[in-house]
DNA sequence: TATAGATTGGTACTTTCGTATGAGCCCGTT
DNA sequence: AACGGGCTCATACGAAAGTACCAATCTATA
């Protein structure tokens, strides 16, 4: 929590800063107002994007699922929340190229997480993980 | 991933309205430039903020009826007798030579019915195939 | 600080899957 | 008999999937 407001602070600054660099900047005929604006907004969205990703963990949203998830089986399995987000992929039938796509992560990082997720679930193939996933009531 | 794609859109374009705003205030005595770039400024990270909570989360919730096969749509995909129980073993998550060894023929003539079945079920991995009869309740 | 778990990523290798193509056999219909 | 469809099987090749290690970060916690 203390970092999260130390994160915060480094923010205000940062934003504070590139508002006296876009303000100066716009007096200073060698620089393009546009370009300047179009730069600092697109740090802002991704300060926005940083934010947002960090904030989500603090919270510690429950997420009441609406069907009958067992939640207790996947935490006693001990699968983990990146896991699961694979594992639901991986019972639409995405493949794993298309599955590091849709994550922002690479193929490999993938086969990890399916090879961990085939050794708690017990098998040895993606299509009998889906069945195998649907029994014990993991996914809906 | 459409969605995204469509919100990327949107937001593009918020961001270019909101460019040619704070460029034209500078300009009107009536407002402050620090108060226009400010605003800017936190709309701008409240859409990163809400990008990042919502890349992720394209979640389709299939609604699968727990029965009814669809004995129609089997005939009118051209299915035959055997490719069905193929396709009942490929959902049951066997490899092709499980489910050679289970219907007493080679693996070729598996491989052959599977891909047979990827064509009139319009997709390219087993996996795949599995949510796309459920869908069209060739399977329970 | 130290330690454990989660996430990410890489290399190298084996196995399975999937496609393409051709072919032989059986059976019902024309 | 000839034809088409369903079932069988083979070979060969490329594409995914899966395994086995290892390792770097990052985070939460003792």
């Amino acid at each position: 929590m203390l970092k999260t407001v130390f994160r915060f602070g480094l923010i205000i600054i940062a934003l504070l800063i590139l508002f006296q660099l876009s303000k100066a900047s716009l007096f200073v005929p060698n620089l393009s107002a546009d370009l300047v604006i179009g730069i600092t907004a697109i740090i802002l969205v991704g300060l926005g994007i940083y934010l947002g990703g960090n904030i989500k963990k603090d919270k510690v949203v429950e997420v009441i699922s609406p069907q009958e998830i067992d939640v207790q089986k996947v935490s006693s399995l001990g699968i983990s929340t990146r896991e699961m987000e694979v594992l639901e992929l991986v019972a639409k039938g995405l493949s794993n190229q298309e599955i590091a796509e849709g994550l922002f992560v690479s193929e490999s990082t993938v086969k990890t997480h399916v090879s961990n997720l085939f050794v708690k679930l017990d098998v040895k193939r993606r299509t009998q993980a889906v069945t195998r996933a649907k029994e014990w009531r993991i996914l809906a």
